[in-house]
DNA sequence: ATTGAGCATGGGG
DNA sequence: GCCCCATGCTCAA
């Protein structure tokens, strides 16, 4: 990478585009000439950069040479209007090319030009070894120099020489800014590398993988500003490739000149085929790609990622998908056949593709190496990026630019708008500011992807699932199921290693990381969080970030914050980013599921109105590409990435539907009265409190057909007969009762008797009576589950014992405090342990102290008037006495033993032989509810003391 | 009995 | 109809 102390000249070519430039179909103008400071991806680490120079090129760069065709581009050209014919000099951002007059063009072929016409403008620099002038300040001389590392430049003949003994990261970081050279650096490299000694390091892999792929970024932007294609339809449709000027060329690569002309010379070859032939894939090159990689087994895994259907990848690979054409050549040779093959049909789509990925041409099958291999995949990546340009329109430019899904072209063309991370540039800059001491100068963070964890991922396997495209494509190549190690930073800079795996599934593999328990726990993440991934470059480190959820303020890669510990509902999901004031920042994300385009077609994905459709319609705000007419609106059913497994099951949502609905109905406005609010001519209560909890009524139409409601007194429990429109408080007592002024105090007899009010009201009402001494089991409507349990425990002494058996919990109210209501859906709540203090297990403990110290204090009495009050007929045996009686088969079925220590901190468990109490089974806090009728203490207890009414 | 590893299944895109 | 992938299921430690 360059260094801090290059000059702007230097430092131009480096990545960190404009937005536009990043997001702009074309552009031949070099760096030099970005004029806005670019928002990522990526974005620059470290010390602030000089800015670049804004030296313009020799000509006037925003005269397209088709206004003047008779006007030599050169600005400094002596006679710019002399005749004679006009010669493509280097390419223009527009796509076309500098018309140079022939004296212009010799002086810029023979490359001189800047010596002839830039002497006096700014970027001239010394060759580090040599000492050679060079100019660095505009794009013909781009090609005729390299930033070292250490700063300074070389002369592309010195870098030439050095690259002999250098490593192929570092070859590949100076190469980096020297693309002119591709071919020749191509074969250098693939002479001069070494593997290393041994096998092929899992960790050299990494390393170099990220490497090179990190540099791709640099790379790819310094390209694309060269190579790119020029903008319109023309370039570079999804589905169309470059193939057949690409071979055409690749024998023309291995002895093409290294002279900026003579690579400029090719570049126009190619664009002149480039521009008139948009054919599809060639099979023929695919197959033989396939075999290029496939010719060193020894050293390419052909299994890798998808390696089980290889044969079926190079059959498909006849295909054209356009979608993927980002990585074809990445994957390619990086271990992820089927994945070109199968997805990035489209190998070599544009631009880089002949200089680099097939610099060796279809012949070198058998020079293919790792070294090739990070050939091509930086290659690749020069081509998804000048795909992503090439395909995406400049309504995605503006998204791009509002800080919209940033991550390499590679990403958007090829990976599903669910993975698009949606950093911001506020998150990326917390992200750089985080690792300055980490990364080198100038270091690029690039997103690559982020995923919605699914309850699978949070849970406590600690596998984390990954999209297969994105573990081919950013995470090292494996093609050992065992994987490899990989080291992942997080926000904060502490160093996770997950093992980067996969399964053979299908034909295909499924890629996970295993081991994030700790990372996930650390990071206090659930289902339903985000888990970002992000590259420093050129380091080559994976950074993992994460959003939460419930956050509607971006957490990504900051330190550990915890939102709150309870899982937010599936609702949440659907807004996992957050607003970002920065005009680039990410939108509100939106929930993924949907937000992807229907279309599993890469081609259709990558289309812009499909990726308005998709992604891009979730974001947001104002302004925002997303607002944009035409946006297709998201499918209802798009709430959430892949989160339908994590809603809930169809019975647990219908309960809480059924219980939202009963919400609903208690819900009353808050005692302030609301401002009337007018939006758009429409007057809008607004409230400054929420709606409280009215008091449950039950509307019932008598035999007359008239209709009321009935409503309980908080006080005496009598029942109230009201009219149907009245709204009661959530404690609503006789004397509120101003619809009826006979029976406005509990002291007045209630209207009907309970079994008449039974016959109307499908609750019991039965409490009405308790005041009254006498208890009746119909109460323990009211009280649910564990309420229950207490109840009867209480209940039960020497009262009447619950008549009928109910032992399926009722269905739960609003402010039902019962062991189902209080805890999470079923299975979805962390299992408690006996030590656990939460609201759950402490309610269980507490009640279950009172139940058993009543059913104890009963018990002994029952013990002492036993045999007086024994009857016939009556198994009044005490039956925890025993361990027999009662709910036998219930008790023999729980695994778990009870420990009746209700003070312990263990204490909900129930000791039956020690205590004697009737509670075999210990009270289950993850049991589910569905299955109370079992195994639930209440049922159990239920059972005992129906079978020991006594 | 618990936990982890790995494969199988099946819904959804 | 294929592929992805979330999760279930089975088996072994």
């Amino acid at each position: 990478m360059s260094s801090p102390a290059q000059p702007p000249s230097t430092r131009a070519p480096a990545p960190a585009p404009s937005p536009s430039l990043a997001a702009a179909p074309i552009s031949v103008q070099p760096p030099p000439l970005q004029q806005k400071p670019p928002p990522p991806p990526p974005v620059v680490v470290g010390p602030p950069a000089p800015a670049p120079q804004q030296q313009q090129q020799s000509g006037p760069p925003h005269a397209p040479p088709q206004q003047r065709p008779r006007i030599c581009f050169n600005a400094h050209c002596k006679d710019p209007k002399s005749d004679g014919q006009r010669r493509r000099g280097w390419r223009l951002r527009s796509g076309d090319f500098a018309d140079l007059c022939d004296r212009c063009y010799g002086s810029f072929e023979q490359g001189s030009f800047c010596e002839n016409f830039h002497l006096d403008v700014a970027g001239w620099r010394n060759c580090e070894s040599c000492g050679k002038r060079l100019h660095c300040g505009c794009i013909v001389s781009v090609h005729a120099y390299v930033l070292l590392d250490t700063g300074g430049i070389d002369c592309i003949l010195c870098a030439r020489k050095s690259h002999a003994t250098m490593a192929p990261s570092q070859i590949w970081s100076s190469s980096v800014h020297m693309p002119q050279n591709v071919a020749d650096r191509k074969d250098n490299y693939v002479k001069n590398w070494r593997p290393p000694a041994g096998q092929f390091s899992s960790q050299w892999r990494q390393n170099n993988l990220w490497s090179v792929s990190s540099i791709q970024s640099d790379l790819q932007q310094r390209l694309a500003y060269e190579f790119d294609r020029p903008s319109g339809s023309e370039k570079l449709l999804p589905g169309r490739t470059y193939i057949h000027a690409h071979e055409k060329k690749f024998d023309d690569i291995h002895d093409r000149p290294t002279t900026p002309a003579g690579m400029n010379q090719i570049i126009r070859e190619r664009y002149a085929n480039g521009h008139t032939q948009h054919s599809s894939l060639d099979p023929t090159y695919s197959y033989a790609l396939y075999h290029r990689e496939g010719s060193n087994p020894n050293i390419h895994d052909h299994s890798h990622h998808g390696g089980e259907n290889d044969h079926l990848s190079s059959r498909k690979g006849v295909t054209p998908d356009p979608c993927s054409a980002v990585s074809a050549a990445f994957k390619l040779d990086s271990h992820h056949p089927s994945s070109i093959l199968k997805d990035d049909p489209s190998t070599l789509p544009v631009g880089l593709s002949p200089s680099f990925s097939s610099a060796n041409g279809p012949k070198d099958h058998i020079r293919i190496g790792p070294t090739q291999q990070q050939q091509q995949m930086a290659s690749s990546s020069l081509q998804k990026q000048l795909y992503s340009h090439s395909l995406i329109d400049n309504d995605f430019q503006a998204q791009l630019r509002n800080g919209r899904p940033r991550m390499d072209a590679k990403a958007r063309s090829q990976l599903l708008p669910r993975y698009w991370p949606r950093i911001t540039d506020q998150e990326l800059q917390h992200l750089s500011g985080e690792y300055p001491k980490n990364s080198t100068s100038n270091s690029v963070i690039t997103p690559l992807f982020e995923k919605m964890l699914s309850a699978s991922d949070a849970g406590r396997i600690g596998r984390l699932v990954l999209p297969k495209k994105c573990a081919e494509a950013y995470f090292p190549p494996i093609s050992q199921a065992e994987g490899l190690p990989l080291k992942v930073q997080d926000a904060s800079g502490k160093e996770w290693v997950f093992q980067f795996r996969f399964w053979p599934n299908n034909n295909s593999r499924m890629y996970v990381l295993e081991g994030v328990t700790p990372c996930i726990q650390s990071m206090q993440l659930q289902a339903g969080d985000t888990v970002t991934f992000s590259r420093i470059d050129p380091e080559g480190k994976l950074v993992m970030g994460f959003r939460k959820a419930t956050n509607l303020s971006t957490e990504q890669e900051q330190p550990i914050k915890s939102v709150n510990g309870v899982p937010p509902p599936p609702e949440a999901n659907i807004k996992v980013s957050a607003p970002d004031s920065s005009p680039n920042a990410a939108v509100p994300r939106p929930v993924k599921a949907n937000a992807e385009s229907k279309s599993s077609s890469p081609v259709e994905q990558a289309t812009p109105s499909k990726m308005d459709k998709g992604a891009l319609t979730q974001k947001e705000g104002p302004g925002t590409a997303s607002s944009s007419p035409g946006l297709v609106k998201r499918k209802a059913t798009s709430v959430g990435p892949k989160i339908k497994r994590f809603r809930m099951d169809s019975e647990e949502s219908m309960e809480l539907k059924i219980t939202w609905e009963e919400a609903q109905e208690l819900l009353r406005p808050p005692l302030k009265a609301p401002s009337i609010v007018v939006v758009d001519g429409h007057e809008f209560e607004e409230y400054e409190e929420p709606p409280v909890l009215g008091r449950r009524t039950y509307f019932v139409t008598d035999q007359s057909g008239e209709n009321h409601q009935w409503a309980q007194c908080e006080d005496c429990s009598k029942w109230r007969k009201l009219p149907v429109d009245a709204l009661l408080p959530s404690k609503w007592t006789c004397s509120d009762n101003k619809w009826d002024p006979e029976r406005s105090s509990c002291d007045s007899a209630q209207e009907i008797n309970m079994e008449e009010l039974a016959e109307m009201i499908p609750v019991k009402p039965g409490a009405a009576k308790k005041s009254k001494g006498k208890v009746d089991t119909d109460c323990i409507d009211v009280s649910d589950g564990l309420d229950t349990l207490a109840n009867l425990a209480i209940l039960g002494e020497g009262e009447s014992l619950p008549s009928q058996p109910t032992t399926r919990h009722p269905r739960h109210r609003p402010g039902c405090s019962c062991i189902v209501c209080i805890q999470p859906p079923s299975g979805k709540g962390p299992k408690h342990k006996q030590t656990c203090t939460c609201n759950v297990c402490m309610t269980v403990r507490r009640r279950f102290r009172t139940l058993m110290m009543r059913r104890e204090k009963r018990q002994s009495v029952k013990d002492s008037e036993m045999p007086r009050r024994k009857e016939p007929g009556q198994s009044s045996e005490p039956v925890p006495q025993t361990g027999s009686g009662a709910a036998p088969t219930s008790t023999a079925s729980s695994p778990k033993k009870a420990d009746t220590n209700g003070d312990a901190p263990e204490g909900m468990a129930v000791d039956n032989k020690r205590t004697s109490s009737p509670i075999k089974n210990q009270i289950d806090l993850n049991s589910q509810p569905e299955r109370e009728d079992e195994q639930s203490p209440k049922s159990d207890a239920m059972r005992l003391l129906r079978d020991n009414p006594t």
